[in-house]
Order: C-alpha cells, then sequence, then structure tokens
DNA sequence: GCAAAAGTGTTACAAATACACCCATGC
DNA sequence: GCATGGGTGTATTTGTAACACTTTTGC
C-alpha cells in the first residue's frame, strides 16, 4: 500500500485559439500581454476560470474580455498540464478554438487591461508566443487541417457568399497544397451542400464568378456523409 | 471596463476510460469505489492530480494505484468541467483512454484502498456510474469508433498472433455492424501490415485458421496512408 | 459423415485523379 | 487586344460492395 495524496488545488486557466482568413491568408488571433509575466509578448487570448463556471462557458467569458468578441462557439481542442509550462507554478490550462469570419473587421477591444491590445496575425509569420502557447497553437492548427477534410468549417472561416475559388484556395491554404480546379469544384458542387445564388462578383477587373452561399440545412440532412479533402 | 476574476484555485482529477477485448466482448476496466461520495459505485478508474506532476505522468500513476496496470500508454480524450459534475464541489477532471491487451489475465489489484476492486465489464452491460463517468465512458466510445476506422487500433486489443476472423470479430464489435468476410480479408491483407505466420490455431474442434501478427514497422512506413474502415 | 469455421474471385458501381482549352470582363 | 481569372468534360484508375461455394478439421 503506498500513501494516497489527498486533495490537491490547481489554478486552471482557459486559452483560446481562434482563425480567421482575410487577404487570402489564414489569420490567428492574439492579444499582447500587459502584466508580467511575458509582459508586451503576444500570446492567445486565455485567462483564469471562476470557481464557478462551467469551463465551456468560461471560454466564451475569457475570449469576450479580452478580444471583445462574443457569441463565439467555441470547440475544446486538448488540456494541457506539464508541470513547467507555466512559471509561476502549476497552472493547467484548456485550449478551444474556433473559425470565424472577419466581415468588415470586427472590433477589437479588449474588456480588460490584462491586454493591451486584441489583433489578428497571419499563421505564417508568428514570433515565439507565450508560456506554451507556440505548441497550443501548433496542435490547434493540425487539428484544423484534419478537420476541414471530413468537415465544412471552411464555410465559418468565408464570407456568407463566396465563390468557388475563394473556396478552393481557402482548402489551399489550410491544407498547404495545391488543389484541382476542375475536380474541387465537381467535389464541392456533388456534395449538394452550396446554393447557387442569381449574383456575380463585383468590381473585379476580370470576369466575375458566380456567388454560392453554404446551405447548412441540406448539410444537415447529408450529416453522416463526412467530406473528405485529405489527398 | 469590468472587474478581472483573480488566481482561483480548482480541484483537478485524471480519470481513465481502459478498453479490452476478451470472449468475443468489449470491455472496459472498472473500479467498485470504496469511499464517499458514491461509495460501492462503480466508477472509471480516477483520482486528483499532484501539485508536481505533469498530467500524462498523473494518469500513468493513478490508473496503477487504482488497478495495478503499469506502463500503459493512454492518449487524451477530452476535459469536463461542468460546475456540477461532482458533489463535492468544483472539480475539473481529463479524461484519458488506452486500449489494451488481455493476455491470461493480468492481475486487477489496487493499490490504495480508495477502490475496493478493479475489474473488466462488459460495455454492453454498464449501470448507471459515478459521476458523470457514463458520460465520459459514453464520448470515449464514439472516439474509438472514429478512431478505429482510420488507425490500427484494434491490433492493441488483440493478442499478439491472431486470426483475420478474429479481427474481423473486433472490427464489428466496436464498429457495431457486420462485415463482409471477403472484402474485409482483401483489404486487411492488402495494406500490408499484417504478417503471416507459419503457425495455426489449436485446440479448435474445426479447421484451424492461419495465424498473423500485426507488422508495424511497415505500418510505420506507410504511416500517412491511413486505414478506412468506416463503411 | 457432420458440424463449424476457413478460405477464396469476379463483377458492377462509385469515387478519385489527371489533364487543357475557350470564355467573359475591365482596362 | 490583352491580362486575368472563370468555367467546363472525359478517360483512366482505384477503391468499394455485393455475393456463394468448396475445403479442412475434430469429433
Amino acid at each position: 500500500m503506498i500513501e494516497v495524496l489527498h486533495k490537491i488545488d490547481s489554478v486552471f486557466t482557459i486559452d483560446c485559439v481562434i482563425f480567421g482568413f482575410d487577404e487570402g491568408e489564414l489569420k490567428i488571433l492574439m492579444i499582447e500581454r500587459n502584466e508580467e509575466p511575458y509582459k508586451n509578448w503576444w500570446a492567445l487570448p486565455g485567462y483564469y476560470v471562476g470557481q464557478d463556471e462551467g469551463i465551456d462557458h468560461a471560454a466564451e467569458r475569457i475570449l469576450y474580455e479580452l478580444t471583445g468578441l462574443r457569441d463565439i462557439y467555441m470547440e475544446q481542442l486538448y488540456t494541457f498540464g506539464d508541470v513547467h509550462r507555466h512559471p509561476n507554478g502549476r497552472v493547467i490550462t484548456v485550449a478551444y478554438y474556433a473559425m470565424i469570419r472577419l466581415n468588415g473587421q470586427k472590433d477589437l477591444k479588449p474588456v480588460t487591461n490584462y491586454a493591451r491590445k486584441a489583433f489578428w496575425a497571419p499563421v505564417n509569420e508568428l514570433p515565439e508566443l507565450a508560456y506554451d502557447h507556440s505548441q497550443i497553437f501548433k496542435k490547434s492548427l493540425e487539428k484544423v487541417r484534419r478537420k476541414i477534410s471530413y468537415q465544412p468549417i471552411a464555410f465559418e472561416l468565408l464570407p456568407e457568399k463566396f465563390t468557388l475559388t475563394q473556396l478552393q484556395h481557402l482548402y489551399e491554404v489550410i491544407l498547404n497544397k495545391k488543389l484541382d480546379k476542375r475536380n474541387f469544384r465537381k467535389k464541392m458542387l456533388n456534395y449538394g451542400i452550396l446554393r447557387e445564388l442569381n449574383e456575380k462578383q463585383r468590381g473585379v477587373s476580370y470576369r466575375a464568378a458566380k456567388l454560392y452561399k453554404f446551405d447548412r440545412k441540406k448539410y444537415m440532412k447529408l450529416f453522416q456523409k463526412e467530406l473528405s479533402f485529405s489527398r
């Protein structure tokens, strides 16, 4: 018989990985920290979980306080609990992630002064982040890559109306590979989850493309049939 | 500006979902609790995380203390943090899962007396479990179902040497559907990750089947090529 | 010889891939 | 008229699905 440890309190936080797509680039929502440790460093929006709140709810609250974004549906990614991940001692964090539409630049205004500012950063040009946030970011990018191959999460990132080429570019950016135009369009249209609109692009100096909408209802009907863009 | 909560301690635990396969049934490792709350109830092996240990390490320690099993590689499943999931107050738990081989009945001997005993229970006949463990179990079963469709985790559950029929039965049990014998064998052998042995089943009262081994090296070479048994 | 499971191939259909040219528009 | 991206079809290959009978073995 070995002696059993008794109840031990730990400090507990949430970090949010929020993806956006803008100017043909995949971006991630960052804050600039205004407190020690890692003062002035870039970090994922994250903070302590309250004693009396569920963690899903805490994630939404924290994201709002640090960035001003509300009502973002996030999913849990992973929990990070290395002993030395936080310089002040044992802090366990649950990472959440979401993909959102950047239509017309939603205002990013931290409601606390724990963050000096919040901003979108291209995922390809990130410096080293505070704590183990670089690792958390890396893991969420892998997750998004896997997930986009079988679920229509790409639509969350695009404006409501989009062209097939925009959609394809987004897939290419996330999967980091070129896709064949004809095959991509054939496959996408075959799923039957896009609704063609009676509308075209405007203001482009070349042939205007048709606009499409993601048809959530039709998608829900297929439901089990998962999309596949793995190859 | 709203006021920001300050550091808040939470109680933090790990729960382990361990799958096994025996007598043609999928089983899960349970303990019978010896302490309040939920004294005498069935529960997943789980306990408090130490102040100075990483959570992955804590998972291994806790599984050992409650069941006597050592060196089981577990993966993280999900973190459960509803406010009311634990009657004694706020307790956040990280669930881990693993699939293991039950060769010759490994001894199950709790090293603490927090568990009265540990035992294998068929997944189809579980009663309601302590805390939210029924929910945790349900989520891990879904995960295993998804994962077996694209990764060779089935081999972890079988004895080292097995027949194709045993392998097929395991897939059928986990996926909860019948598979076609000829197609299954064709597909499996085509992957090239099975090594045929110069050995046959013994002690059966019908035509003895060839035995196979999972060839981990060949699998690692394919690596990216994920197995598919989704339909 | 019979019960019980092992073992085996073909055909039909669906999905994925590779591949190149003309079209519409704004300037 | 030219630059730019929009839009389209076919042939090939690959993978999946459906399907039934003979063989081996222990008793």
